[in-house]
DNA sequence: CTACCACCTGTACCATACTACGGAGTCAAG
DNA sequence: CTTGACTCCGTAGTATGGTACAGGTGGTAG
C-alpha cells in the first residue's frame, strides 16, 4: 500500500502543508503513521477527508461543524436525520445573514438616494445620516 | 464645559469601557485631555462619534472603513461623491456576499431534497455529496 | 478617615482560519 | 558524498473586534 508525503497530500487536496497539520491539530484529519524519521505517511483516503473539508467549508460550514459533521459518520448511533437536521440549521444560519445584509442593503441604498454627489463632504447626507439616525434600519 | 468619564461616555453610547479605549487606540475617537489623575475627560459630542460607529458598523462597514469615513469629514478637498462612493462600495460588497450565501444555501437545499432522513448516517446522500462533489455550487 | 467604586496601564486572551519562521534532521538524485 | 528539496516541531504573527485581567491610583460618600 502506498503512503503519501505531506507535501503529496497538500498539493493533491490543494491545500497547503501547513493547513493539513493545521487540521490535524484541529481534529479533522487523523495522526497518520510516521516513520522511523518521523515523517507522517498518509494514506490516500486523507486526500478525499481534506477535499471533503474544502467542500464543507464552501458550503459555509466552520471547521468545529466540519468536525462534528466528520465525527456524525463514525457514530453508529447517529442517524441521517441528524445530518439533515444539521444542513437545515446550517440553512438557517445563511438565511438570518442575509436578511441582515439586506437590512444593512436597503439602508444604504436609501443613502445614497439621498445624496446628490454634489458638494463638500461635511454637508453630504449620507454622514449627516450617520449622525442622527434613531433607529436601527 | 461640562465633561465626561469614560464611564460616563460608555454608558451613554452603550459600549463597554474597554470598547472606548480600543477605539481610541485604532484612531476612531480622538484622545481627549486629561486631568491631572490621569482620568480621560471627554467632550460630549464623543457620544455622537461612538453612536456614528456604531451605526456605520450595523450598516457593514468594518472599523479601518469607519476610520475612513471619518476622515473624509475632515478633508475639505474630499466631496459629498467620495462619500457616496464609499456607500456604494460597500453595496457591491454587500451584494457580493449574498450572492456567495445564496449559492451555499441553494447547495444544501439541494442536499437536504436529496436525504428523506432515515437510515444510519453512514449511508446519508449529504455526507456522500460531500466526499464526491465535484464542482463548486 | 476609610471604604468602595471608577479609573489608569499593559498585557493577555476569545474565536476564526490560517500562514510564517527558525533551526534541525531526512531523503533522493547526481 | 554533497546538495537541495522536503519534513519535523514549536512558536508567533495575520486580520477582526473586542473582552478580561492584574496591580495600582483617584475621587467621593458616609
Amino acid at each position: 500500500m502506498t503512503t503519501l508525503t505531506i507535501g503529496k497530500v497538500a498539493q493533491r487536496a490543494g491545500v497547503g502543508i501547513e493547513t493539513v497539520r493545521f487540521y490535524e491539530r484541529r481534529g479533522l484529519i487523523d495522526e497518520p503513521p510516521r516513520g522511523p524519521s518521523g515523517y507522517r505517511h498518509y494514506p490516500e483516503s486523507v486526500v478525499l477527508r481534506l477535499l471533503f473539508v474544502r467542500r464543507a467549508k464552501d458550503l459555509g460550514f466552520t471547521l468545529n461543524e466540519i468536525k462534528e459533521l466528520l465525527s456524525l459518520r463514525l457514530d453508529p448511533q447517529t442517524t441521517c436525520a441528524d445530518v439533515k437536521q444539521r444542513a437545515e440549521t446550517k440553512i438557517a444560519d445563511i438565511e438570518e445573514k442575509m436578511r441582515s445584509l439586506r437590512r444593512m442593503k436597503q439602508s444604504l441604498v436609501q443613502l445614497t438616494k439621498s445624496c446628490s454627489g454634489n458638494g463638500p463632504a461635511n454637508d453630504c447626507p449620507i454622514l449627516e445620516s450617520l449622525d442622527s439616525l434613531e433607529q436601527k434600519p
